[in-house]
DNA sequence: GACTAATGTCGAACCGGTTCGCAGCAGGAG
DNA sequence: CTCCTGCTGCGAACCGGTTCGACATTAGTC
């Protein structure tokens, strides 16, 4: 192994010359810094990460902790992954990823050995036990998700209140007076998934503001269970003509759920979903939909979390609570209402 | 921060007997190794990752190259990527998440530097610049995917050829005579990923020696396109009765088209895939499929880097390359050819 | 020409672990 | 009683970087 040692014999200075000759952090003359960076070149020199970190306790890497649970769709939570890792190598770092079940242990051991510099926590629930851990941690982190309890946190998040508002407003200006919202399934939002009831509540608020209804139900997360639960609702409401979806496997389904049935969007019925521009991509979902942004929030975590890391005085900058003001996609899934479906 | 010199001083010994104590490497008496442990609970030790690796030259984490590209499905990259996290925890060892698309810079980026015993490489190509690097890498390390020449590398995949005999052999049992066989899109092809031509030629062959028609096609990698050609192959060829897919946007897309069509499986046309289990749950494919078995290969390629970077003849043992049998999962997609839709 | 300042380089200490060689001490054998 | 052995624990060196203080050389000033 090639040690800054070796690079500096061979450029005929001492070990702590070729240091400062690389980092720049003191005047070196321009020929002694030629010198060194071609020994460097020559040598194939790249500095020992753990001896870097070890002398001055920064290891430019990124903890990021995702929790794959069960009952919630991994495929959307990869997209805040990948905007969390290319932010973070943009800016320098690398990322040490934790999928384990016990998030709580895996963030203690990553930040007590001092394997990273920050960390960023995903899919956080309204009372989720990293927090404490992260808290005590001597390194910054910061949140996808909107916990209880923000105190001494960066957190960023979807405006779910907006985005039910958005959803009812949208139905109801186009003429609707009777709305379908299926959320994510029950065991998420008992398991703490507060954004499902924050879009709920403000849905059925909104609904009560502007006169009209709304039946608030919790889908299943795997596609053949909300299939049918879709189909269900839509025989035990016939005179709904708009649907909200909340849960990405419920739009996912909703497509061969309408073609059994043979409605036609937005003729028979108007559809708005929650879910991200690149999730509808994948799939063809051919509806309308709030933008959920997992590539923006992650990017927006990690730039905070760095400047945390960064600045001298970052620790002890106020924390901030930021939300992402939802935006409708249209893709022409939403109309105004035809007779309703009770009448055919 | 706590030092492992105040854990020695709290159990009034030397630094070296601590750690002694802690490793286990030398005998220490009871009584010393309780008033150690005593005083790293009390204290809240833990060793610092950066000095540990810095002495030892072991970092107990792993590198995982992910390539996103452009063209391919990504939620399927995430099985490998879970199955590959899962399996390093369980022995031991964090994950060093690298997702640039310059996966080369980024191999060297983290083997130069040391900060991984050992590098899992996903979504390996024919011909993939990361090869040499790996070779030339002190740390060992595993493939998942079979690249043109496997020389001094451990490799892992599914037997791709074995999946296009099984698909063929398996219609052909059921008096199947024209099949479609969907690939993953060209690009796909072109970019180098093998496995696509590894199944299609077997595919082709097997046909061939069957004396049965198989028409070879690539899709689209997004689901309006690849339901467009669907249907433009099921046009094409109206004689065929049972459709291959090797490419998971189709899998998706394929249950609307034949809704579309008005077209029941297995009565009027026969279906195999291939693609996993954890797939086809999450998306409710009612195909039978060859499994594809991402987390299996993704704890193999892990299993095997682990064995070569702990045994200290490790990095000797012969390597090896190693194909998963295909299985296929019946979900009573196929059955035998009813008339040929050319009739109806 | 002497004194000060700026510039460029070096040596040594330090970060926090691990590991090697050595030594003190107790017990058993001769 | 002496010698050898086995068991424990200690001190020092080392891993590969960074950084502080000091020193030598040259340039600038009066």
């Amino acid at each position: 192994m090639v040690t800054i040692g070796d690079v500096a014999r061979a450029a005929g200075v001492s070990r702590s010359t070729a240091s400062y000759a690389l980092s720049g952090k003191r005047a070196i003359s321009a020929e002694v810094r030629q010198r060194v960076n071609d020994a460097v070149r020559s040598l194939g020199y790249t500095a020992n990460a753990g001896a870097r970190a070890l002398a001055t306790s920064e290891t430019k890497v990124i903890g990021l902790l995702a929790q794959f649970l069960e009952d919630e769709f991994a495929p959307a939570m990869l997209q805040y992954m990948l905007g969390v890792s290319d932010t973070a190598r943009e800016l320098g770092y690398d990322i040490l990823l934790a999928t384990e079940a016990d998030g709580a242990r895996a963030l203690r051991r990553i930040t007590d050995s001092r394997m990273v510099d920050g960390v960023v926590l995903l899919n956080v629930a309204q009372e989720d036990d990293r927090l404490d851990i992260l808290r005590d941690a001597p390194q910054p982190g910061a949140l996808v998700g909107l916990p209880g309890d923000c105190s001494e946190l960066d957190v960023f998040d979807l405006d779910f209140e907006e985005a039910g508002r958005m959803m009812v407003d949208h139905m109801h200006a186009l003429g609707h007076r009777e709305l379908i919202l299926v959320s994510q399934p029950q065991h998420v939002v008992e398991r703490g998934g507060a954004y499902v009831w924050r879009l709920q509540d403000a849905a059925l608020e909104q609904a009560r503001v502007r006169g009209i209804t709304l039946h608030a139900m919790y889908g299943e997360s795997r596609q053949p269970a909300v299939g049918q639960t879709l189909n269900d609702l839509l025989d035990a409401y016939p005179g709904a003509t708009g649907l909200l979806l909340n849960n990405e496997a419920a739009a996912a389904a909703l497509p061969s759920v309408l073609h059994t049935r043979g409605l036609t969007v937005p003729k028979d019925l108007s559809v708005i979903g929650r879910y991200s521009d690149e999730f509808a991509r994948l799939f063809s979902l051919p509806f309308s939909s709030i933008e959920s942004a997992p590539d923006r929030l992650g990017r927006m975590a990690v730039r905070q979390l760095v400047r945390r890391i960064e600045s001298p005085e970052g620790r002890n900058e106020p924390y901030v609570v930021r939300f992402v003001s939802p935006e409708l996609v249209d893709r022409g899934s939403t109309g105004v209402p035809g007779p309703s479906r009770a009448d055919t």
